[in-house]
DNA sequence: GTTCTTGCAAAATATTTGCAAGACG
DNA sequence: CGTCTTGCAAATATTTTGCAAGAAC
């Protein structure tokens, strides 16, 4: 991928294509993991935390990244599937280990289709299941 | 409900019934919403925090309580069912309004049988469901 | 008396915001 | 210029723990 391909996917979702923003999407692109904010301060070092915050903010605004609550107490962040761009609808479950806190994302496993009363508006989608992983269990 | 009542599902869950468990539990009952560790400060007041908090994490580990994340802020906290008392099993989805915060159980909603890899053990099930709610919406 | 429980206070962990400087157009 | 973005620092919001006193057995 280019450079202009990763401004092309933010123009694309009406995000002006920053150089932080840019280095957060091709970040989150090289992980197949969703990461925290802490994993990112790191890895996006000298960037600012607070600046890369406001970054994941605003994609989560614009649904380009899910944001995933694990029950570890940090948020975790994971880029939507190329072809939909969508968070209500572009979901996968994920599995969380209490044990060593890995978070695994149940790719094959599709969400059901909830029918809920028409009253209500779907904006996004968290189904995480916890237990023990296979590398932590007996 | 008598007195005894309630000591008797502590100890039939392994929980010594103290006082203020059993104070707790009551309040857990007598709410049909989740609800979270600031709401317990103020309803258990002159309860401290800390010893809620502590009994909370006893009733999760013995699993007479769910822990729920809601993107909300704070963790909430919501009885099982007093059939099941089970926590991997005995769920519901939970549907957050992004504008007033509100948790609505979905009770009428199943959770959907998932199969995962036999090696994975599963302990508990968060289905939450985010939007805009009919009270805010439109 | 030994162990479990509680209250108080404080630590720890994350998230979120205020503000001024700088970049952009 | 005027607006958007960034970095730094600090405020918030919760959860979590240390510790000593008290209760339970």
């Amino acid at each position: 991928m280019t450079h202009t391909d990763f401004e092309n996917i933010l123009i694309g979702k009406g995000i002006k294509p920053t150089a932080n923003r840019i280095l957060v999407l091709k970040e989150l692109m090289r992980n197949s993991h969703p990461v925290n904010l802490a994993d990112l301060e790191i890895t996006l070092a000298p960037m600012d935390k607070g600046s890369i915050f406001r970054v994941l903010q605003l994609f989560s605004e614009k649904e380009i990244i899910h944001v995933i609550e694990d029950g570890s107490r940090s948020l975790k962040y994971e880029l939507c599937t190329a072809e939909h761009h969508h968070t209500a609808t572009d979901q996968h479950p994920h599995f969380f280990c209490e044990k060593c806190g890995d978070l695994y994302c149940l790719d094959s496993i599709s969400l059901p289709d909830l029918k809920l009363p028409e009253a209500f508006t779907v904006k996004s989608i968290n189904f995480m299941i916890k237990g023990i992983c296979p590398k932590c269990g007996n």
